[in-house]
DNA sequence: GATGAATGAGGATTCATTCAT
DNA sequence: AATGAATGAATCCTCATTCAT
């Protein structure tokens, strides 16, 4: 049964994750964090011990996220690895779009932001990070498997350095975004990932 | 000629441009590049006017260094293509291993970790490492080039495209390299990109 | 209802505006506010935004005082202008004279000093005290006005100008103890002020 | 003979004076002092062994200027007591406007806003600031004594509340121009002035 | 006679966190 | 289940002052 606590931790949960996902770690902070979920601060300390283990509790939610509602979404929407690939970054470019409409950014991927920023300090948030990545890794690796096997690429294409590729070529989708502050830099990366899978 | 000033100024800038690429730029404070530069705070805010301030100075010192030492160096070693992306990847290769030999972290680019902690808080700081990405870009356009020159890329590929998938193959490498604390991700990325230029 | 917040708040208004009337704006720090008050730096913030928003807040706090305290007093304790012009004196003179004691100088009048010291630099603190003013004008006006009512005063005496004239030997008599360090000095102006109002 | 020093010393001087007026002495610093005078910090140093020293030099200078500039040039020019006032207010009054005009302030008045600011933590200056003011007291008493002389005050006018009242009229006319930023209510304090010295 | 270079101490402000209620 | 109130420690930045040259 969901108690009003579960509410109020999740609601917190949702709201910490969009701004640590617009904003940088050490650049967001508690009181924005409360004052945003309507909640006291102390509110926030009840539900979550630190500010860092928020931020890992809004990671998770972001893994979530990416797996249920863009990774199983495409997987189930169709068998097409480039018509996948193309799903997923439709997915981020309208997430992105929606943001900068709202706010005039481009936030960028929240892994991304939050391991670049505290990588080299909290080798926690690394790890967690790390691990949402592997899955991430496990949906590429389905898709140049599918692709091998649907004959869109050719059968020694090596797997391990095409999803490394397929990955970066993502991340670097979001920086570019970030660096132009232009949504549509996400788009425009998917030719380079397409040819990375087919050719 | 060169000063006492110039040099304590100079000194200052690259403990700072080290500090920087280490740690992230609110996660690193006045105090611990003053000490690490030998020099009162004062003495750092008497050559730079705001941390900001310093944080461009160090972007523009990296910005010359990664196009004078590994950019002009390549293209005065060799007119290969594949080469020279080879060549690329090992000096950012090598640059790591060293920092993570010295301080067991990888350090990522400097470009990506400050555009990516301050992009949506800081226009005039992001606007500057666009800049800089344009520039990088001229180099992987002289690349993609030259492999259509030399026969080693089809006639038919798309530059604009290409360049933009090495750029980011590049910046999800050193993002590779951060999440899993290991610089061998970086020349593990190198078949991708040359995939990418060349197939 | 008066909550322990309310309480602090006050306390801190009132020890704040107490030092501001002793020590100049730039000569009093946060620090010392906050530990007169008894209260962290913090819970000052909490409670103020900024040194000028407390100074501010101290300017009105000052100006409630000046009109319920001393202002509507006199004018409840008699009708006879020059009676009210000596208890407005003898109460500046009570005020001063009990600081002197106890610290040994003379503070002048708050609004003065913030004036005079900030005027140049801070627009909003100049237009907040000249409001300030404009309401002591009222109270010299009206007791223009009553000694021209009861012939104390000649009907073509210039209101104007002898407005002016009063607020200025108030304020003279103000800076003159603070020269002389000598509370005694505000009394002896009674005699100029009450020139002022009478011939 | 007038050295080179000696012209360095004297810039510095009115430099520091000319600032000191316009800015309060918390809200002046040695540095803009010096880039202001041309020379450098140390250059300051040299001439004057402190802040405070500076200060108190260009409250001299201040003293020298009044004293030689207005009141005796003032004497010089009329024997009149009234039009001796007037020629003081107007002398106020055009350097008021003259700073008003290129800087969009009223400075006040140096001796006021110099004891105002600082009375209460620096004896020193307030002693020397007294002084000063007991000269301008003597040129008041001249003043009175004139007008009872040429039968423009009656004979049994008290010297003392009388010159006590023309300096605080003065003072609190600077003040006024202040509180109101208009140079304009030095002129407008005349009124009061006169009626002080001959009713 | 003048300056380039440097600094110790302090100043306003912020932040993650706690605890009594 | 939630909050009002409070804080220790830091953070960016400034300033009067010094000294070797």
């Amino acid at each position: 049964m969901v108690t009003k606590g579960d509410k109020t931790k999740q609601r917190i949960l949702e709201v910490a994750a969009s701004l640590f996902w617009k904003r940088s770690y050490h650049g967001l902070n508690m009181n924005t964090i409360s004052e945003a979920a309507g909640v006291n601060k102390a509110t926030v300390y009840g539900y979550f011990p630190s500010k860092e283990a928020l931020a890992l509790a809004a990671i998770e939610n972001y893994h979530q996220y990416v797996q249920t509602q863009i990774f199983d979404t495409v997987r189930q929407a169709t068998d097409h690895p480039i018509a996948q690939l193309e799903m997923v970054y439709q997915a981020f470019h309208a997430a992105t779009q929606a943001v900068y409409e709202h706010d005039g950014i481009c936030p960028g991927c929240p892994f991304v932001n939050m391991v670049t920023e505290l990588a080299t300090e909290n080798p926690a948030l690394r790890a967690k990070i790390q691990g949402c990545f592997d899955r991430v890794g496990e949906f590429y690796r389905q898709l140049v498997r599918s692709a091998k096997q649907q004959g869109l690429a050719t059968a020694d294409l090596d797997e391990e350095s095409t999803v490394r590729g397929l990955i970066a070529v993502m991340n670097g989708a979001f920086i570019a975004s970030k660096i132009h502050n232009s949504p549509d830099e996400i788009l425009k990366m998917l030719p380079a990932a397409r040819r990375l899978l087919t050719s």
